[in-house]
Order: C-alpha cells, then structure tokens, then sequence
RNA sequence: GCGCCGGUGCCCGAGCGGCCCAAGGGAACGGCCUGCAAAGCCGUACAGUCGCGGGUUCAAAUCCCGCCCGGCGCUCCA
C-alpha cells in the first residue's frame, strides 16, 4: 500500500483508491503558450513516476491531465502574431509533447481540452449560480467565497488572513462583494475570442476548466489531485472551492511537488530564469536522462537546486548504469527468465511506498549495479538476477538503462568507419604494435569515440 | 508582515527517537585488473559541532522552545 502527503491533511496517509485496483489521477498540465522548460518537466516527471511505479505494482491507473488552450497568455500570444489562438495553442502543444516524449514522459491516458469543455463548464456554472454560491455582474460571474465554509483548508489560512493578504496585493475591483471572490466567467472583451452563455458572450475563468474536466472524466471523489506546489494557491483552492460549492466530492487526496531554483530562486516564466527542456536536451544527448535520474535522486516535496554542475554528475550516474550494461551484454548474460533479487524489489518498494522515496529507490538500484557488477566480474551465476533486477527497478521509474539509441543519432556510414579503426586497433595490439595501437585509439577519441578492451572483445560508444 | 518548507561530508542528497561514529551518486586518493587505458571491483580520507543556543528523554541529526540564514506561497506561474 502507497502512502503519500496530503497537502489538505497535511500528514503522511494511505493512498485509498474509490474502485479497488484502481488509481484516479488527475494532474493539472500546461498552458500552451511557449517554451516548457525544466519546472515543467518536474511536474510532469512527478506524476509520470507515480503513474509508472503503481502501475509496476499491478495497479491500473487512469491518469487524466488537461490542456489549458485558452487563457490571457494564449490571447496576447495570438495578437502578438497576428495568429489566432487555436494556431498558438496547437503549436505549442505540439512542443510541449515533443519535449515529454525526449524525457520518456508517458502520456496521460486523457487530455481534456479547456476549449472542448466550455459548454459543460457553463453548466457547472450555472449550477452555482443557482445554488446562490455566485453572483453575476456586468464583468462576469464570481464565486462568493464565503459560501465555502473550510475554504483556505488546503493552503492552510482562514480567510481572514487570507483576505489581508489579497487586500495588500491585488487592486481591489468593486464589482466584486469580496476581494477573495474569483472569476468563473469573464465577460468578453475586444480582441478576444468568446463563446455564448446565460450571462452573454464570454470566456470561462482559470479554475473551473480544472473542476469540470476531472469530475467529467474521472468521476467524483477520485483518488488523487496533483500539480506544482505553487498552484496550491490559488489554483486548486478554487477548485476545491468551486466542487463543495456545487456539492459535488472532489479530490480524496492531494499531492504537489516543490519547485526548481536556478541561482537560489525559483526557476519561473515571470523571473525569466528559466532554462528551456529543449535547450537542455540540445547540450548533451544523456540530459534527457540524466534529468531524470537527477530530479529522482531529490524526493518530490524538497526544493532543489538545478545547474550545469548537478547535471553533468547525473550524466555521470546514467553512464554508470550503462556501462553494467554493456558489461552483461559482453559477457552475453540474459535477463529473461532471471529472478530478481527478492531483497532489493523489497528496499526498493518500502522506499517507493514511503511518500514515494525516490532518492532511496535509486540508491538501492545503485547498490544492485554495485552487485550485478562483481557478479558479472566473477563470471558468478546471480549476475543475471541482478541485472534483470536493475533492468526491472529502473523500469519502474522511467529510467531507461543502457539503451543509447534514442540518445545517439545512429550514422550508419560512420559506424562503419569507426568499425574498421577499432578493428585495426586490434589487428595491433594482436601484433604488440602498441603504439599503432595507441595512435589508433587517439584517432578515435578526436573523432569523440571511447574504446574500451573486455575480456569479450573491444566494445566503443560515443561519448 | 502572515503561513509553509528547508539548513547533513569537497559537491549533490537520503535519513526524521535507539539498527547512524549518518544511504546513494559525483569528485579525490590507494590497490587489483590492463601492454597502457577505459570500465569494473576492493579499500581510504573526508560529517571529530548533522545552522546556532537551550530543553525533553535511559537515548536526538531525528521531539519541544528561541534565534540566525535560505526558499516558496499570499499575484500569472509546474
């Protein structure tokens, strides 16, 4: 049994599923609008590892996450280009699963889109408005943020402090009975696009699209909610806010991951200090990976740091499962059929278990290739279990082991080349022409070409 | 200001009352292996104050109080 904090209760507690063998998920995803850069990823590397380690224990997981394809940012997007807002948010969706893809990020099983679900949005509205939880005026319709009675509960403030907060900060607008109220429907306005509703033409507010897609889709009362730590506020209190008010059960269980710093600040669209997934994939082909492997070996819930420095000491973590790789498929050892190792599946699932304990996950997977290692040096039988058990574990997480494939562009004409120096290299040292040999190698290692001599025979890759 | 989270070796980062004179990764050093390397394995030095000061306890990195420092939220934000 899972267990993971509850940001509402603020303690650590069971993960409960609403259908046995069953886990509702829904993860707040992009506005598409720009560039995903790094926080991005950890968002969605977070849900992706809960998706993919629950699923690895024989649990099915129906993991639903929106597509945010009208908001403010999409409209100045458009008429910043002369574009429209389909066209803006078709690109960069198409952008955004272009760079999850590169970090083996598995699509959610649903992808709602705002846009789709306006008309259902309206309704949902409606039903508020109905119910005397929101008021309409010339601007919009509000929810009236008193008629929730826990309401600052997941951010853990009365309203009271919250309002001082909001009275300090956001320019009060009289339209409104109370600072705190939030918009569920915006009345159109120039340059924008709108759809027609009781209340006239319009766009629906930030939150609701959330509320009325994941009940939509996953039903109410399911399992877990989830996204950055900085949608708590307002994002998802409002969502919350808008389901009791409609009297519907929402989310059991709520999950959000830190943030990124950069510099000892948060990585952010608004700082600027944010460094693009597709520019951190063009620096090195492992970065794909090796973020993974890095943002794994921080636990989900602490604030971490992310620079050139922690990347390149990933990378070097990833080429430490993938030379255990190529030392098995040397020695010719076989995973199929192998038995794991009983006591790192073990270690390995009390970490995973324990509010998700990634960085002691990947520890264990680390002890296992320290094994699999001395297993294979000695020519010793358990090699193979403990290279399946690597295989299996780092499954489990997304990280691919020892598979540089879709890391390196293949050049076949060049692999050719390479083959015949590496083949000469051997033709001398087979001579004792070593330093032929030698010269050999240095052509190859000025061509970015790592040799390496095993008992099997020479093996090379590209560094 | 209010709320929340964090400060652990050279670096990153687990641990959150006894199994900790503190995991794992990176870097360093020594050895084995190698023609030499690379990779791997074995070993060593780093935390003698786990931010600082009090307290609770038979026992604290782990709990409580105060302080210092950093981050986040209170505004679009993953």
């Amino acid at each position: 049994m899972i267990r993971l904090y509850d940001t509402l209760r603020r303690e650590i507690r069971p993960l409960a599923m609403r259908d046995e063998g069953k886990l509702s998920l829904y993860a707040c995803g992009p506005t598409v609008y720009d560039h995903p850069h790094l926080g991005h990823a950890r968002q969605a590397l977070t849900y992706d590892v809960i998706r993919r380690y629950v699923e690895w224990t024989g649990i099915d997981v129906h993991h639903v996450a929106n597509v945010t394809d009208i908001d403010d940012n999409i409209i100045d997007r458009a008429n910043r280009e002369g574009s429209t807002e389909p066209e803006v948010a078709a690109t960069w969706e198409a952008v955004y699963d272009t760079a999850m893809d590169a970090l083996d990020i598995l699509r959610p099983h649903d992808r709602p889109h705002a846009t789709e679900y306006v008309e259902q949005m309206v309704a949902f509205i409606e039903t508020l408005v109905g119910n005397g939880s929101a008021y309409v005026t010339y601007s919009g319709v509000y929810l009236r943020v008193h008629a929730v009675d826990d309401y600052g509960a997941l951010v853990h403030r009365s309203v009271d402090e919250l309002r001082e907060g909001a009275g300090a900060r956001i320019e009060v607008d009289d339209t409104k009975e109370d600072p705190l109220d939030f918009a569920l429907w915006k009345a159109a306005k120039p340059d924008e696009p709108t759809w027609p509703s009781p209340w006239g033409p319009g766009r629906p507010g930030w939150h609701i699209e959330c509320v009325t897609m994941s009940l939509d889709v996953l039903g109410d009362g399911f399992d877990l909610h989830g996204g950055g730590s900085d949608l708590v506020f307002p994002h998802h209190t409002n969502e919350r806010a808008e389901a009791i008010a409609a009297g519907r059960d929402f989310a059991r269980h709520w999950m959000h991951n830190a943030m990124l710093n950069i510099g000892g600040e948060k990585m952010s669209k608004s700082l600027g200090n944010f460094t693009t997934i597709q520019d951190l994939l063009d620096e090195h082909p492992l970065n794909g990976r090796a973020l993974r492997l890095l943002l794994l070996q921080t636990h989900y819930r602490k604030t971490m740091e992310i620079n050139p420095d922690v990347m390149a000491k990933a990378r070097a973590g990833i080429e430490r499962f993938d030379a255990m790789a190529r030392k098995a498929a040397a020695a010719g050892v076989s995973i199929t059929g192998a038995e794991p190792d009983a006591a790192a599946v073990d270690a390995f699932r009390a970490a995973m278990d324990d509010d998700l304990g990634t960085p002691e996950a990947v520890a264990t997977i680390f002890e296992t290739v320290r094994r699999a290692n001395a297993a294979l040096d000695d020519r010793d039988e358990a090699a193979a279990g403990l290279v399946a058990t690597v295989f299996d574990l780092a499954g489990a997480l997304g990280i691919r082991v020892g598979d540089r494939g879709a890391d390196d562009a293949p050049d076949d004409d060049d692999d050719a080349g390479i083959d015949a120096l590496v083949a000469a290299r051997t033709a001398a040292r087979e001579a004792k022409d070593f330093a032929e040999a030698d010269r050999l190698r240095d052509e190859l290692t000025a061509r970015g070409i790592l040799v390496e001599d095993t008992p099997d025979g020479p093996i090379w890759r590209r560094r």
